[in-house]
DNA sequence: GATGCATCGTGAATTCTGGCACAAGACTGT
DNA sequence: ACAGTCTTGTGCCAGAATTCACGATGCATC
């Protein structure tokens, strides 16, 4: 049975929400106040649940614990994915230095520059490593996933070298779409994308007429 | 008649696609060339964009230049969005000195932190100023858009001070969910969302015998 | 100007998605 | 024990979203 994006993509927010949670103390929870909490009705929660099993008891709701546990499975993020971080621009540090990746399933494992004023410097604890060893040094860490934070124009390239490297999953920061070789699986994240969906709802600015 | 939200979701992606085009000198695309640039069927492209007008010409395609400016028109980045900016921590700050807000319809103006020995540093041309003045210099400026980037633990209460504040879109960088008052937008960004989304579709990783 | 090819915009057909509503089960309190 | 209240998982279906496919049109070439 294969199941749809659309679900797949929903599966981390309930993740997120359940640790958050079980961060706060609380073992039970139900699909009504999630859906409350996360704006989706407790009919889709419930149905994408249940793709994957039953998790649930009638009655009762879910074990906040145990649905952490079956999520954190079916995402596979029980054992730590190794990252690599291209670009140790101001975005490349913030990332290597962001440590929320750690206790969800994610370690930063190596940091990539093609900048020789950049190379040799240290961030989150990692040397930022030369570009040009991405070919060597990632095989030889068995890293699989890669944030790309580079200028645009330099994307492509990037993300063709770590393809070539082995890696499956990119998470681009770059304001480019890319193109990679089937499998390989990519996500982007871009602010002004975001921005720009929030204001086609909002009354267009005014633009003032002192500072211009 | 109603736009649907998967449609202007879009919007923002094929802008990019058509700046690119035009930022390297390509005055006529198709469907099907943005199509194949962004992994998405010409016949989508083709009635997403037939919500709003007759921008192409049969046999020949898109205009461009013309077509960039009716999304810009159709998201309303025609004239420059202020921005907020909450938090000046890594993120923020990274945030604050890009430089790819500025060409896309966005500009930051302001700042802020509650940290003291954050307060009175500058990042990106903006003094960071304390968070408590939320409520009078955002309205003072005119402010509608909020960028924030706060611990989890933080983010709703500064979601709800710049509600109060008259801010009508957030882009929320903490990994948590905000609830907003019915009418302002929300987006979130979360790496590790991404992340995991791409980590269900790829063989569990098998711990290291030797790093762990 | 006629032919061939390319492309758009769109109605129709198809596939997908979300929500309703209910049977079944679980817990509480008397 | 039993009534009352919750909650899950799911069959069903309406509506949404996507794709198909085609008429209409534009351009290049001969």
């Amino acid at each position: 049975m294969e199941i749809p994006d659309i679900v797949v993509g929903r599966l981390p927010i309930y993740l997120r929400a359940l640790s958050h949670l079980e961060s706060i103390g609380q073992t039970v929870t139900s699909s009504h106040e999630m859906g409350n909490a996360l704006g989706i009705s407790s009919a889709q929660i419930r149905k994408d649940l249940s793709h994957f099993g039953e998790f649930g008891k009638q009655g009762t709701g879910y074990q906040v614990k145990y649905l952490v546990d079956q999520l954190r499975r079916i995402l596979k993020v029980g054992a730590d994915w190794d990252i690599a971080i291209v670009g140790a621009g101001d975005l490349g540090r913030a990332l290597a230095n962001y440590n929320g990746f750690a206790d969800r399933g994610f370690r930063i494992r190596a940091i990539f520059d093609s900048d020789p004023r950049r190379i040799g410097q240290t961030h989150g604890g990692h040397v930022v490593q030369d570009a040009r060893d991405i070919g060597r040094v990632l095989p030889e860490l068995g890293i699989r996933l890669a944030m790309v934070a580079v200028p645009a124009a330099a994307a492509q390239l990037v993300a063709d070298h770590l393809v070539a490297a082995g890696v499956q999953g990119i998470l681009n920061y770059a304001p480019i779409n890319i193109l990679v070789p089937e499998g390989v699986q990519v996500q982007y994240i871009d602010p002004v994308v975001h921005l720009q969906r929030m204001t086609f709802y909002l009354e267009a600015p005014t633009p003032n007429p002192v500072t211009g």
